[in-house]
DNA sequence: GGGAACATGTAAGTCGTTACATGATTAG
DNA sequence: CTAATCATGTAACGACTTACATGTTCCC
């Protein structure tokens, strides 16, 4: 990675909401694209420092000891390197999943103990849902007003339909370990077909639901 | 990153599909659980002459030349080095999407911008489908009589899966950009209870395919 | 003979986590 | 008074990418 996010990422939580320490800045990111994106403090403080170097932020209480809490607000620099950056297409990199990994490997561990990490896949993706949907309530409650609304909401459907797809996942991952388990390859190719068959079932459904978004889409255009 | 579990991915290629070079472990990763992990060569190539030193591996070829193809075969003591971390739960940590991190500045973006970001992805996800679910049908013609057979296959599902949920996701995302766009926030909330609504829709109708799984469960009790 | 793909490897440098050190403030 | 939480910061280390250097083999 030739340039580092994470100073962004910083400049972006002060830029949306005013004035932060890193401390709280920390918080922040965990509470609101905290499945998407995570920083430490070991990341966060140093950054800081050379982000206040370069002028991109100043500290807001200039009266600040030395182990007190030290707020920062981005300036107009900052607000411009942000912009700049905001407007580059997102480096994509493959997230780097050890589970499947280790479920690629499953030949090399016991049954038991392959079925027993996606039931722990299933735990986590259902609280991460819930997670994701308690904070999309709290988005529309707080910040109806807030400009970026929209933004906000676009990323908590992302955590809810991505704990979803996990979730689902979970379910066809056990069935088909059940599959195995019981009947063998056969068993399992079986058991693929059928998913294949559900599958094709919900797109045939799924396709009523772009009905609301056409009425949308038309007001745009006019 | 206490443990870095690239040594136990090269372990797990060379036991699963046998004596190989650094070049060819690559490939093999790439082309099988490619959407879930990624090595370098300047990782691969190291970490091969560590687990050589250590024994975990052999060269399978003792007359290669400087700059010949080296194979490599897990040994004995690699196989038990390989089960033991099977064993252990995988570590999970939050995969770090930039595509998140950019839309949810996206008010110091320009609407567009972000609109084609969107966009972007959603040729990514559903290129990814494509892959995923060619790999399904490789996998289904070649490794039919495999042990690994479940485990791969539960692979590609996770692929098909995850890759949909991006795509459906992407969807969504357009349409409540649409809805900024066209009537400000409240059109947006609107159109959360509109997706909110084809939720409970698409819950109500895949109940019904869990139908299927039940049969094989069954048989896994008796 | 030349280009594409095959193939191995190293060096530099960044990124990021973890563990540690330190201290202030608040609630019970 | 003491535990939890708030709060800032550093040091060490390991992981990983990127760029570079080098050479082979195969096919046109």
């Amino acid at each position: 990675m030739r340039e580092s996010t994470t100073p962004y990422v910083l400049l972006g939580i002060l830029g949306l909401f005013g004035p932060k320490s890193g401390y709280e800045i920390r918080a922040v990111i965990d509470q609101s694209v905290g499945h998407f994106w995570s920083e430490s403090f070991g990341q966060i403080y140093p950054q800081l420092r050379r982000l206040a170097d370069k002028g991109l932020i100043r500290q807001a209480d200039e009266d600040a000891g030395p182990r007190e809490r030290r707020r920062f607000a981005i300036t107009e620099q900052g607000l411009e390197a942000l912009e700049g950056w905001s407007r580059q297409p997102p480096r994509r990199a493959i997230p780097r999943s050890e589970l499947a990994v280790k479920i690629f490997f499953g030949r090399f561990a016991e049954l038991p103990n392959v079925r027993f990490m996606i039931e722990s896949e299933l735990r986590s993706a259902k609280q991460a849902f819930e997670v994701a949907d308690a904070g999309e309530l709290l988005t529309l409650a707080e910040d109806a007003d807030d400009a970026s609304l929209a933004y906000f909401l676009i990323i908590t459907e992302l955590g809810r339909v991505l704990a979803d797809a996990r979730r689902r996942w979970t379910e066809r991952a056990l069935s088909l370990l059940d599959a195995a388990d019981a009947g063998g390859n056969r068993a399992v190719i079986e058991q693929i077909h059928d998913l294949r068959a559900a599958d094709a079932r919900s797109t045939r459904t799924s396709g009523r639901s772009s009905r609301k978004s056409r009425a949308k889409k038309k007001e745009t255009r006019t």
